[in-house]
DNA sequence: CTTATATCAGTGCCACTGAAATTT
DNA sequence: CAAATTTCAGTGTCACTGATATAA
């Protein structure tokens, strides 16, 4: 059921009167927080006949999209933002179904590699599918909507430091993401 | 450490390789995932001195804008959009702390009012200047970019139905959200 | 020996499910 | 009796910490 009025333009109300400095920016962050919970909600619930997770696909996504359908764990974990050792667990768990192996890299045999199987791929590309029906539980607004709320995260995401930008250079840069599967 | 390339923007080429029709709502809940993951953790990371994760710092900070400073467990619920368990759980944690206490609804004894206590008060008030000082994570950015992302993400929860919206209407109706503590 | 990489054990938080208890 | 509210027990996911093993 929804509320009968909406919670963040009544938080934005009491923090106007108290801190009017302010107000913007905590109805931001709210407003943030709350669509990110409406939106793994759905996305999880979709997920869920795949066996996974918004994480767990996001790891086969980033793997099947590589050339060779590998990574070395440590660059899963800096792609994907995500703590080494939750890498370590999503991986355990994608591997006991059997959607990836590891692997020991050659060159280097600290590192492990992950690779995912034909089946793996089977899935994703499954999974994908299904949420690009549903457009990943944003069904509800229309391209240059979503458009513009990409470019406003953006600039939130360059002011944490998410990632290098060279300031002059809006869609990030020639060189680097294209082979960035490989070190 | 930043990424050397926008990961955002490399998933969105890949997307436009294959599925061009959904390439920018991908993008869209990407970022937003990415943002939150960027914002609960320096909130969280500012709240920790005070015990506090943002959850809870949402419902005792929601407790201390009633009234009488106190809310049923379930209208708690309601309002942050979290499972009536995990209320118990929550209340549990500050109860312990003794920021809030538990006491039945003179009117309607199967309901427990959860109320503030005067070193609640005490501690949101110190836990909410900390993170207006830190502009909730987003000192990055400036007012009109807040004010616009609030705005677009407003649409989004709309579609969603995270609120009852009559359309035409833009910033929640007169009634309602300004006595709404007391059903 | 120092550093890097990954794993492991343990803790904490949070979401959810299904069952129980109490009150209406 | 049925319905509403909250709690409880248990499960699963995820983030993090500190320690360890292996290899460079």
């Amino acid at each position: 059921m929804p509320l009968p009025f909406d919670p963040i333009a009544e938080a934005h109300r009491q923090w106007q009167e108290r801190w009017p400095e302010h107000a913007e920016h905590m109805a931001a962050v709210t407003s943030v927080m709350r669509v990110q919970q409406m939106l793994i909600g759905e996305i999880d619930r979709a997920l869920k006949p795949y066996g996974l997770t918004f994480a767990s696909y996001e790891a086969l996504r980033l793997l099947a999209f590589t050339r060779e359908g590998e990574l070395p764990m440590g660059k899963i974990g800096e792609r994907l933002m995500v703590h080494p050792a939750s890498v370590t667990n999503t991986v355990d768990k994608l591997e006991r179904a059997g959607m990836v192996r590891r692997r020991s890299a050659p060159e280097d045999r600290r590192r492990v590699l992950a690779t995912i199987t034909p089946d793996g791929v089977k899935l994703v590309e499954n999974a994908t599918a299904t949420l690009n029906a549903a457009d990943f539980a944003l069904a509800g607004i229309d391209k240059s909507t979503a458009i513009a709320l990409t470019a406003l995260l953006r600039t939130v995401r360059e002011s944490g430091n998410d990632f290098e930008s060279d300031a002059h250079d809006p869609w990030a840069s020639g060189r680097g993401a294209a082979d960035s599967d490989q070190p």
